[in-house]
DNA sequence: ACAAGATAGTCTGTAAAGCAGAACATCTAG
DNA sequence: CTAGATGTTCTGCTTTACAGACTATCTTGT
């Protein structure tokens, strides 16, 4: 019979509580944006081409392909991105920014960052690039010699390519 | 217009996605139990004796105290806690641990630590210390210096005493 | 001691959020 | 050319939890 853990141990607990904090924190910052800190993040993946199709986004968010179906028509409907159709597969659409959407995202990223400081601000700057750099990390599955071991990325999909 | 940053270089996208990935672990691991993970956390928060009354555990999960309620009721149908009066306040519940509730807690919180290293596998041991360490000061609002900054807990909860 | 307001817990209704499953179009492999 | 896989959308349903009211009790001020 091992020692029970305190609670402020538990990973669970820690991780729960900071990324409510945060989402809680972007909720106001992103005020007025069709689909809260999710609609910022869309507009993030869209932005940075790698990754464009409706799938690729929601699998790199995590959210079901049915949701972002109804995010995008919000998004659209804002005029903040543009379904194209993509001229290699017919049935995908490739999800690209507008004008506007471009300008959206620039001016929610600055503020997002004033925000997440304040945030981390029981840390030292150095600490946050270490936390920001550790969490990157995992979420991309990405060991500390660069090598894919992708665990967390197994997790949210087994579906998912490694 | 400041340079748009790209989606996995974003904090709230990192911390979603392992807190998914987190969260997807715990509830196989503590597959059967009442509530999932949450139910785990409400055995761990009561265990520790300092905050025992459903509101100061609801306060420290972040849970409504409506969702207490019927965590609690599950977790009291399984024979895991008991709702005992408070003698210092008539209004309030303690929320202990039956014999069998502190037997589940062990057992989970040893399969749980397993699954997190698991899930903390692309990071090296002393980062996954680093790591660890991080949140929970930013969970408990804790300065490096020991100082209580309590950024986090004002964000999960403005009537939080601080 | 008593009234007024705050706090702990519970209950009820309701709104939202998202998933399962099917439908349709298109791609890929054999 | 057929069979199965994949991208997107739509429908319906279940889960979930929040807001608000209610009861019991505590606290404070007079």
């Amino acid at each position: 019979m091992t020692t029970p853990q305190r609670v402020d141990a538990d990973l669970g607990w820690a991780l729960g509580r900071v990324t409510r904090a945060h989402l809680h924190t972007a909720q106001e910052v992103v005020s007025g944006l069709p689909g809260g800190p999710r609609g910022y993040q869309v507009l993030a993946a869209a932005n940075d081409g790698e990754v464009s199709t409706q799938l690729a986004i929601a699998r790199m968010l995590g959210v079901d392909r049915t949701v972002m179906t109804y995010l995008l028509d919000e998004l659209e409907g804002a005029g903040l991105v543009e379904r194209r159709p993509d001229p290699a597969d017919r049935r995908a659409r490739r999800i690209v920014l507008t004008a506007a959407g471009r300008e959206r995202l620039c001016e929610l990223d600055r503020r997002l960052r004033e925000a997440e400081e304040r945030l981390l601000a029981p840390l030292e700057p150095a600490e946050r690039d270490t936390l920001r750099e550790l969490l990157r990390r995992l979420a991309t599955g990405t060991g500390h010699d660069g090598a894919s071991a992708c665990r967390v990325a197994e997790e949210i999909s087994a579906a998912d390519g490694c």
